[in-house]
DNA sequence: TCTGGGGTCCTAGGACCC
DNA sequence: TCTGGGGTCCTAGGACCC
């Protein structure tokens, strides 16, 4: 009997995100990413793309190829996240076990396809597409074969706002011509062993012997690619396992020197790992610092504690006792703190029998926002009293240019302010969602 | 003005225990 | 002088993914 799984990907998520937000971009070169001096892109609209911009390229170098009429905001995940559920909320509706990959991506593994024709699932997964981009404005792009690998390639294949359903049986044919790098799971370092044996190509990969795919590229990891470039690949569809670990990172502008400032900053850090802690509904039992010095070389030291904590003051401190000084190696481009070894809080025993407590309420609600920044930056969401729902395209000089639209909106007017102007109030990133 | 931030999984050595 | 075998936990590093 067929199995059908089926692989979903937003096509250049981010960018689309802001496209459909703030319809004034729709069209448009639009990157979005940290603005930073050492910022990346994290998102790149098919309209970048076309002039050489890619994902997790240096945003120094993206705006060197950018054009004029390009724009680059900063990433707004609440934005991209309210989009996401509303996206999965349509799939779910015909597939109800769904395993996400990240909040573009997911693999499905429809029970109405149990069986079916190629025609069948071409069909249901076109409506599908035409459902998510009636429903949401999105366009997704969907793969379908026998298993998550085929289904994975077949949508990185069918990009953009395109869809691949490679019939049962051809598996095998359809990897073979596609570069190793096609298959999940081979990277750089990867590539360059099997090329270093004269394997490029998913063919080659899948004719060799198993002794030579596990001596080139480890046991596990070896024995599973070479099957799953042969087109077998039997493994589940299933929702995500739980969180096993909570991290916070930051890359400084310019690399840290001093203990003290570092120290500092590994505070605030800590800070922010543990509201990803709470939000989790989790407590720790391992706290692991990084730092990246100035070479790009990256350490870790981490130390497990006793018990389970969810104590900020407890965990901050923690990681404050794994620090190296700057001094010894130079300089401190990134740090990071991350918690490990989650758990489930445990109730004990005798305080359960004494008040069988709520668990713990955590509000994931930011702090409630100032009314307004002491000063307006680029891609800010905005409510002005008489305008509306806006956002702030251009900044300087004591005045900010507010561009009023959101989704359903079409584009909008632009108006300029003075910086300090009263109306001028911090905006609900759900308000550019209507 | 090179190279983000959030994760998962695997490996390997040493400590420690039986 | 010679000194097992297995299992688990901890630590550090690295490949890979989006």
């Amino acid at each position: 009997m067929g199995r059908w799984v089926i692989h979903l990907d937003l096509d250049a998520f981010y960018a689309s995100a802001e496209q459909l937000t703030r319809p004034t971009l729709a069209g448009r070169p639009v990157l979005v990413g940290g603005l930073g001096p050492r910022g990346v892109v994290a998102g790149a609209s098919y309209e970048s793309r076309a002039f050489g911009i890619r994902s997790a390229m240096p945003m120094a170098q993206a705006r060197r190829l950018l054009p004029a009429n390009g724009v680059i905001v900063p990433p707004r995940f609440r934005v991209y996240e309210r989009l996401s559920q509303e996206v999965f909320a349509v799939v779910t509706e015909v597939a109800p076990v769904l395993e996400k990959i990240s909040l573009d991506e997911a693999f499905a593994e429809p029970p109405s396809l149990v069986g079916a024709s190629f025609e069948e699932v071409t069909e249901f997964c076109a409506s599908l597409r035409a459902r998510i981009r009636a429903e949401t404005g999105l366009v997704a792009s969907i793969g379908a074969g026998n298993g998550k690998q085929i289904a994975k390639i077949a949508s990185d294949e069918a990009k953009p706002d395109g869809l691949l359903v490679v019939p049962q049986g051809t598996e095998r044919e359809f990897l073979a011509p596609l570069p190793v790098r096609a298959l999940w799971g081979i990277g750089p370092v990867a590539e360059g062993k099997l090329r270093f044996i004269g394997v490029q190509t998913l063919g080659q990969l899948a004719a060799l012997s198993e002794a030579d795919a596990v001596a080139t590229l480890g046991g596990v990891v070896g024995r599973d690619l070479r099957r799953l470039a042969t087109g077998a690949d039997d493994r589940p569809v299933a929702g995500r396992a739980e969180t096993k670990q909570v991290s916070a990172e930051t890359t400084f502008d310019t690399d840290i020197k001093d203990l003290p400032t570092l120290r500092a900053e590994v505070r605030r850090i800590a800070v922010g790992a543990h509201q990803r802690l709470l939000k989790a509904g989790r407590v720790a039992r391992t706290v692991v610092i990084k730092l990246r010095h100035t070479d790009m070389h990256t350490v870790t030291r981490s130390e497990t504690i006793s018990a389970p904590t969810d104590d900020l003051a407890e965990l901050s401190a923690t990681a404050e006792r794994l620090l190296i000084d700057p001094a010894e190696f130079g300089g401190v481009r990134l740090a990071g703190v991350a918690y490990s070894g989650l758990s489930v809080p445990h109730q004990d025993a005798l305080f359960t029998l004494a008040a069988p407590s709520a668990p713990t309420v955590v509000s994931s609600a930011p702090a409630p926002a100032p009314a307004a920044p002491s000063e307006w930056r680029q891609g800010d969401d905005v409510v002005h009293a008489e305008f509306g729902t806006g956002w702030v395209q251009g900044a300087g000089h004591g005045r900010v240019t507010v561009r009023f639209e959101h989704r359903s909106s079409g584009p909008g007017v632009a108006r300029t302010f003075p910086q300090t102007d009263p109306a001028l109030t911090r905006g609900d990133p759900g308000d550019c969602l209507r």
